[in-house]
DNA sequence: CGGACAAACGGACCGCGGTCCGGTTCCATT
DNA sequence: AATGGAACCGGACCGCGGTCCGTTTGTCCG
């Protein structure tokens, strides 16, 4: 029993979270596939647990282990589709991306996610708030996008909070109500949110 | 047949919802009441529609031809419970009600509203975006009201718009991520509103 | 008062999200 | 290669929201 000590290998203060078994790794990506695909072909609402874990060719528990809910299912579909989105934000051509001044990166940002915001309503729906605290990947990069916009534009203030409130009016509930149910024109929700920039930073163009 | 033309009773141009029954309106009071009284119990999310139903002493259909579905019933008991808010803003003490300056108003109303949504939020959520369309009526009723502040205020530009941007933050989706799970004090997010409020509006003290 | 029709009632029934647990598979260690 | 145990797997099972339809009740007329 009273061995050398081997010294420890890692020392995990922290906790790290344990790998995961080969076999799981293999059905996660399966069923995130699959989940994509009866998404694409039949609309979120309309794809049931059972029909995702049969197209992937796995039993249900299988599905609620490796995504907590329904809700935590949609929510990895909806984070696969905005990669792309967050992508085109880091790294893809201006304005959008970076090498335009701050004020127009900040107006192509608007734009890009509101349409952005439309196209996923129906999936941003169905994931809900996912699991909790831990909201998913798009709220808090779009979050700290803004913020780094504002600092660059030379904005003072509470930041964190601006930049909510600059993107509260582009969330999925508010945009649905006023374009599907009031019927209010795209433009003139757009226009509406470069006013809204235009107060918060300061005087403009 | 060729009689003489009563003439019409009433013309329904648009036409009449039909009066309800008197045994459907007492069964109708009957589970909105039972509804508040379980949900004041047990909270929200730990109230069944079968337990509404068995309590207001009526069978599990009828609660969903009074009310749509569960999101329907939560949004009668929210309705109710918001009405008191609503009666306080309209006709209650200033500065909330009316008497005072509009901006006075408004600071008091986003503070007011800021507690209420906090206060209901699980109602809310319980809530969804009940029967589509006809928005319940605490939405429309407050867009209406800082709509009204606005113009009080003498703020030009897009004021539904600028109505809801003010609202927006206040939502309670986004509350409630700032204050529970980002951990935000109650009293910074409303000195962030009213940041953007002065921004919104124009300089002030 | 009586009869007829529409509207409302109730509860059996269905589908889906989510859980549970006995059996199986992977991986580390010897 | 053999072995022990932890992680994973599958599908039977449960509770709840929502629907359906045969029966009852209210209301309006003659």
């Amino acid at each position: 029993m009273s061995e050398m000590l081997p010294g420890p290998r890692l020392l995990p203060l922290v906790d790290a979270p344990p790998p995961e078994r080969r076999d799981a790794a293999r059905n996660r990506e399966l069923l995130l596939e699959a989940a994509r695909r009866l998404v694409h072909q039949h609309g979120a609402p309309g794809v049931t647990m059972d029909a995702v874990a049969a197209a992937a060719g796995v039993g249900k528990g299988t599905v609620f282990r490796r995504f907590e809910s329904r809700e935590g299912l949609m929510a990895a579909v909806l984070n696969y589709s905005e990669s792309e989105w967050q992508g085109a934000v880091m790294s893809g051509p201006a304005p959008l991306g970076p090498g335009a001044e701050p004020w127009e990166r900040l107006l192509a940002f608007g734009r890009s996610r509101l349409e952005t915001t439309l196209v996923h309503a129906e999936l941003i729906r169905a994931a809900g708030r996912a699991g909790g605290s831990r909201s998913f990947a798009a709220y808090s990069f779009a979050t700290r996008h803004v913020h780094y916009l504002l600092h660059e534009l030379g904005v003072t203030g509470d930041l964190p909070l601006l930049a909510v409130a600059l993107l509260a009016p582009l969330e999925a509930l508010i945009l649905d109500q006023q374009v599907t149910v009031e019927g209010f024109p795209l433009e003139r929700v757009y226009a509406g949110w470069v006013d809204l920039a235009r107060r918060i930073v300061g005087v403009r163009t």
